[in-house]
DNA sequence: CCTACTTTCGGGTACGTACCCGAATAAGTT
DNA sequence: AACTTATTCGGGTACGTACCCGAAAGTAGG
C-alpha cells in the first residue's frame, strides 16, 4: 500500500512555475526576495492547484515553537469550578506538544484583582504567541487585550465574554439564554402564583456574569406573563456558616418558597443548608458538574444542574489558538457552548 | 525560538544502545532481525526514556496507507437520522487524510437485509485496516464481526451494540437509560394517574433498540410506584397517512391520553398529527435533533427532545480506529454518550 | 566599462522516522 | 578448511516543508 503520488506540493508548483521549491516557499509565506512577476505566477499555480500544505512536513521541518499563554482563575476549594477548564487546557496541551506548542499557565486569585494583573503582566512579558484568559476582571481584561492587539498576540476569552473587543474568539456559555432555561426548568416543578428564591453566592466579585443569567432568569417569567414572585438574595461571603444563616433569615421571612435557582456552582452549600433543615419540598437548581453538587442530584436535594461543558470549553481554547497559528482553518468567532441540562437519571453519561 | 533539543528519539536511542537506527527501528516495530540481547538491551532503554515516537515524522515517512471501511444505512427520506453520524464521519475523514488514511463508505439500505450484506461483502473483499459500522442487523453484523477478527481488523460499533463481541469499541448511547431519561421528563408534564402511550414507528427493523429504550420507559415508571397506564402501539408504515390513521385510532379508543413518547426520531410525523387535530394539551416527547423535529420544537409541539450526539458518534468512531492505527493512545471499549436534553430554550446551542 | 551594492533566486541540508539494500558475522554442511 | 546459508546489523535515502547560504543577475554611480 503505497500513498498515492503527490501531485499537490510544493515541488509539483516548482516544476510547473520553472523555479526552485525555495521561491516557492518564499510566495507562500510571503517572504520578500521575489521579483512581482514570478510571485504572482506562482501564487496564480497555488490558486489552480488549491496547495494544501502537509501540515506533518511543515511542523517537522520548522524549528519554530509556539507559546501559548494561559491566564486563568487558581483551583481553590472556592473556585472548584476551575478544575474543569484547567484540565481541558492540560489535555490541549499534551495534545499539541508534539506540534512544538509550549503552554504555559498563570493562575490568578479570583478575589483578588492585583494578582490577575500581576499574573499578566508576568505573561505577557514572556511575549507568547496566543493568550487564552477569563476575562474575570472587566478593565484589567481590557487592559490585557489592548496589549496583545498591540504586539499583534491573537487572543481567546473563555468562560465569560466581553463584547467589543478584537478578540480571536469567545468561547463560553450564552449566560441570558442560560438562566433563561433555568427559569424553565423551575416552572415544571413549580405551582403557579408560587415563590421562588434566586440566591447568588460569591464575593462581589465575577457578578458581571452573575447578572446576565438572573436577567435571563427574570425574561423568562415576563416572557410567560408570570405570576410568581421572585426573591433575591446576595451572599458575599461563601463560607457555609454565612450562606446558611443568610438562607435561614430568608426562609423565614418567606415561608412559602417553592424554588431556588442558585446562580453559579455553589449550589451545593444550599443543598445541604436544605438537608440539614430537612426541606424536601423545595425545588432546587444551580450550575455545573462538581462532584459536591453530583452527590446531592443523586440524593435527590438537587433537581437539575445546567453545565456549560468547562473542560471543553477549556480544550476549544487552546485548540482555537494552535488552528490560528497554524493558519489551518478558519475560527469562529463565537462559540457558544450547548445550555447542558443534567438530572440525577442522566449525570452518569455527562461528558463535562 | 528553537525547538529544545530532542533529548529523546530514535537517534538518541541509538546512541546510547551502540546500535544503528535502523536496529531500534526494527525493535520498536518489532521485526526481526535483531538478536534477543541487542533487543532486550534496546527495550530497556526506550522503556527508561519514556520514548514517545514522534508521530508526524512517523506518519510522514511511512508510506503506508491505512484504509477505513464504513457500513452504514444510507439517508432517506426516512432515515434522515443518519445525515448526522455520516457528517462526523466525513469530519473525521477529512481530518485524518493528511495522516495517510483513506475512508470508504458503503451505504445499505435500513430496509433490506440483503443490502446490508453485499455492502459488508463488498467492504471486506478490499481488507481495510478497520472497519467501522453500525450493526443494524444483529445475525449479519455478528459475521462481519467474526471475518473482522479472523482478518485481524480492527472494528467498532456505532450507534447500537451487540454485546459479548470482541469489536474495538462501541460508541453510542445507553438506550434502556435513555428510556428513563424520557421517563422522568414525561412526569415533569403530566398529572398523577394520567394515561401516557408509547409510539414506536419503524419498518420492524432496528426495534432491537426500540425495545430496550421502551424497557428503560417502563423502568421508570416502576421504580417510581407508578400510578400511571402505559399504553403502546407499534406503526409498522412510516408514511404520514398510516401514521397518521393509527394514531387517530389510539387516540379515539383512549381520548385521556395525556402524553406521548416517540421512541425515535419521527416524532416530528407524531407532532404533525397533533397539530393537525389541534391537539394542544397533549406533551410530547421525542428523538434527535433533526430539522423537522426542531421545528415543532419551537412551535411548542414537541416539548422535549433527547438527543445522543449523532454526528460526534460517527466522529469519534473514527478516530477511535485512527487512534487504534497509530497505536497513539488506548481506545475506551465503551464510550456512552451523553443523554442530552432539548427543549426550545436551549436548542439553539445543541452540537450535534 | 568597471566597481559596489541590491535584488532575485537555486542548491542543499535539516526535521525524526521508515525502510531498502547490502555488508559483516555467525551457524551449519560437506 | 572451504563453502553455503541464515542471522544480525549499519549506511543511506526518502517523506514534504523550512530556511540558510551563497551565486547570479540587475541597478547605480563614477
Amino acid at each position: 500500500m503505497k500513498k498515492s503520488l503527490n501531485e499537490s506540493g510544493v515541488k509539483e508548483i516548482a516544476r510547473r512555475a520553472n523555479v526552485s521549491i525555495a521561491t516557492v516557499d518564499r510566495v507562500i509565506h510571503n517572504r520578500t526576495g521575489v521579483s512581482l512577476k514570478t510571485r504572482n505566477k506562482i501564487s496564480k499555480i497555488i490558486e489552480e492547484l488549491n496547495y494544501q500544505p502537509n501540515l506533518l512536513a511543515s511542523r517537522l521541518a520548522s524549528r519554530k515553537v509556539f507559546t501559548l499563554g494561559i491566564l486563568i482563575p487558581g483551583v481553590s476549594a472556592e473556585t472548584v469550578f476551575w478544575e474543569a477548564p484547567l484540565k481541558g487546557i492540560q489535555r490541549a496541551a499534551t495534545e499539541i506538544k508534539q506540534y512544538g506548542f509550549m503552554t504555559e499557565i498563570y493562575f490568578f486569585d479570583l478575589n483578588d484583582k492585583d494578582s490577575f494583573k500581576k499574573q499578566a503582566t508576568l505573561m505577557l512579558d514572556k511575549q507568547p504567541n496566543g493568550v487564552l484568559l477569563s476575562p474575570s476582571f472587566l478593565e484589567e481584561s481590557i487592559e490585557v487585550a489592548s496589549i496583545c492587539k498591540q504586539l499583534a498576540i491573537p487572543y481567546v476569552f473563555i468562560d465569560s465574554n466581553i463584547p467589543g473587543q478584537e478578540n480571536l474568539c469567545y468561547i463560553g456559555p450564552h449566560l441570558f439564554k442560560s438562566g433563561y432555561v433555568g427559569a424553565k426548568l423551575l416552572t415544571y416543578a413549580i405551582s403557579n402564583q408560587s415563590k421562588v428564591l434566586v440566591v447568588n453566592i460569591s464575593k462581589e466579585i465575577d457578578n458581571y456574569n452573575y447578572l446576565q443569567i438572573e436577567e435571563g432568569f427574570r425574561a423568562y417569567f415576563s416572557d410567560h406573563s408570570h405570576t410568581h414572585t421572585i426573591v433575591r438574595v446576595d451572599i458575599r461571603q461563601t463560607d457555609y456558616p454565612s450562606i446558611a444563616s443568610s438562607l435561614t433569615q430568608v426562609l423565614n421571612t418567606h415561608a412559602d418558597i417553592e424554588a431556588i435557582f442558585v446562580t453559579n456552582s455553589r449550589v451545593f452549600s444550599v443543598a445541604n443548608f436544605l438537608e440539614s433543615r430537612k426541606e424536601t419540598n423545595i425545588t432546587l437548581i444551580g450550575y455545573d458538574f462538581l462532584e459536591d453538587n453530583i452527590e446531592q442530584l443523586k440524593k435527590g436535594t438537587i433537581q437539575f444542574l445546567i453545565c456549560h461543558k468547562p473542560e471543553e470549553q477549556g480544550y476549544r481554547g487552546v485548540m482555537a489558538l494552535y488552528q490560528r497559528l497554524l493558519g489551518a482553518s478558519p475560527v469562529e468567532k463565537e462559540y457558544y457552548m450547548p445550555i447542558d441540562i443534567i438530572m440525577k437519571e442522566n449525570y452518569e453519561f455527562y461528558r463535562n
